[in-house]
DNA sequence: TCTGTAAATGAAAAACTTTTTCGATTAGAG
DNA sequence: CTCTAATCGAAAAAGTTTTTCATTTACAGA
């Protein structure tokens, strides 16, 4: 998602488009899955409770999504959904658009399924 | 896995079995995925750093899994293995045994998986 | 383009959560 | 029964996130 269409969504639902927001925007472009200090690092101009609250605005308009990789949240642009390869020796994190779930498996007749998540623990090539 | 059991790995580890660590197993025995407080509630003798310690020896000999699941961390006894299905509307946490997953479809050639977290979020029949 | 105003910002303080310190206590091996 | 390393609790420290509030600003409407 371009910043421009991000910033349509931020508009439309009624937030203002300011410096401060387009910097951590571009600060979570960079990047996926990065801790708050990581982000600050490349918006330092914003201020930290300011970051704070524009992770705030943008997890509530969709536009950013809030990990639990086990260390303390991360934060990264909610595109494409996909998910994370965890290695527990050096703590690498990488991606994987392929979703090996079946949720028609689970048989959830009453439960209205939204989202999921999945985390894959292990060692990666490098630490075998 | 039965108390006793859960003692003898505590003293193989080197560790001692005391009445605080027993006291915090027991509440854990009471229901799974609760907060610290929900634990410390449940054992109200045990001090607060008592009980943060004790969950970490316990994390660290394979007894407690501490879960993430969006609204700070979360401990439970790590006997079976299951996933978690949460309500955001009411918040309540459920568990499946299932496993809807495949591996192998990953692919993961270079990358050794010790294990995985699965969360599915939505709404609870109750909440619909 | 200018203006008015609700929204947003930053700094400080408050509120929480988790960890460290350290002197006193205790589990459990011998 | 004794001894000692492990553990405990209370207080303090450290770290994280939220609240408060006075000032600034984005941007809708004139």
């Amino acid at each position: 998602m371009r910043l421009e269409a991000v910033v349509g969504k931020i508009r439309g639902r009624g937030y203002k488009a300011t410096p401060q927001r387009l910097a951590v925007l571009r600060a979570l472009a960079e990047e996926q899955h990065q801790s708050l200090e990581e982000i600050r690092g490349r918006c330092p101009e914003v201020g930290l409770v300011t970051v704070y609250r524009t992770l705030d605005v943008l997890s509530e308009i969709g536009v950013v999504r809030r990990l639990d990789l086990g260390d303390g949240p991360r934060y990264e642009l909610a595109e494409e959904h996909h998910h994370h390869l965890i290695c527990e020796s050096c703590g690498d994190i990488s991606e994987f658009e392929e979703c090996p779930l079946d949720l028609r498996r689970l048989g959830l007749v009453d439960f209205e399924v939204s989202s999921h998540s999945l985390e894959i623990y292990g060692r990666c090539a490098g630490c075998r």
